[in-house]
DNA sequence: CGTGTGTACCGGTACATATGGTACACCTTC
DNA sequence: GAAGGTGTACCATATGTACCGGTACACACG
């Protein structure tokens, strides 16, 4: 049902649950509206501590992912609401840079990347579909 | 003429070096064969420790992007040599997915973003050719 | 031998992560 | 008003790891 964190991962368990409610948005598996877990409630499931919850959820609130509203809880906010527009795609440009660099060492050419994007995009839009 | 490291960074400088070799071997800038500064010499250059610049050097040698000989130097591997390549593609194609999901969230759609990644390309292309 | 190479080891510092506990401010509901 | 649920702000603590530096060692060459 919802999802789930492992704790042996070098990617901290806050930071997998920041990505996993990103990709759910992206996918519209998450509505703008959609009310998020509690922090204790879903840190029982989880069974980890709720401060653990809290930073992932600040984390999603400073992207302006979720908002918070004290004593009602959290919910997806309105689309088109994100902080940071352009430092964010800043780094989306570099982390693009470094695709290129590490594609040649792996002995692929522009082509290559390129179809390999394509390839991951129309994945994406399949699953996207399959899920509606 | 070498390069240069920004020790208030947040990225590591040992990864600042292992970065910029890389990028510079895609960009033909290094080419098999050349020999790389030794540790203590870079780490003269840069002023800093050369167990920083050996960390860096073994860290380029576990991806096959130098060869190491003891007593002798460094020098950067014939092409095609890379470790760990189905891996390493993974992560590409993974990298990739959270740049899908980040666009969304930046109010990209998938054209924006193929088209972002096109210029990204053509900049790499232009500044190759520049260099030659 | 001497010189230059990379490397292994140890230690100190700093930071990130996660936990546990407590308290507080706010909202909704009874 | 009272009660309970919400996120938040603290604190202290523990743990692991990253980072960097100093020293000493092993190997290759001449």
């Amino acid at each position: 049902m919802w999802l789930r964190v492992d704790a042996r991962s070098s990617v901290p368990m806050y930071q997998q649950i920041v990505d996993e409610v990103k990709a759910r948005v992206a996918q519209g598996l998450l509505k703008p509206g959609d009310r998020l877990p509690s922090v204790r409630e879903l840190a029982g499931m989880l069974t980890i501590n709720h401060n653990t919850i809290a930073k992932a959820y600040q984390e999603l609130e400073r992207q302006r992912v979720i908002e918070v509203v004290r004593g009602r809880g959290t919910f997806i906010s309105e689309t088109g609401q994100a902080s940071d527009v352009q430092a964010r795609k800043q780094t989306m440009v570099d982390t693009m840079r470094k695709l290129v660099v590490e594609a040649h060492h792996l002995g692929m050419n522009e082509t290559d990347l390129l179809r390999l994007f394509q390839r991951v995009l129309a994945q994406w839009r399949e699953q996207r579909e399959g899920e509606k």
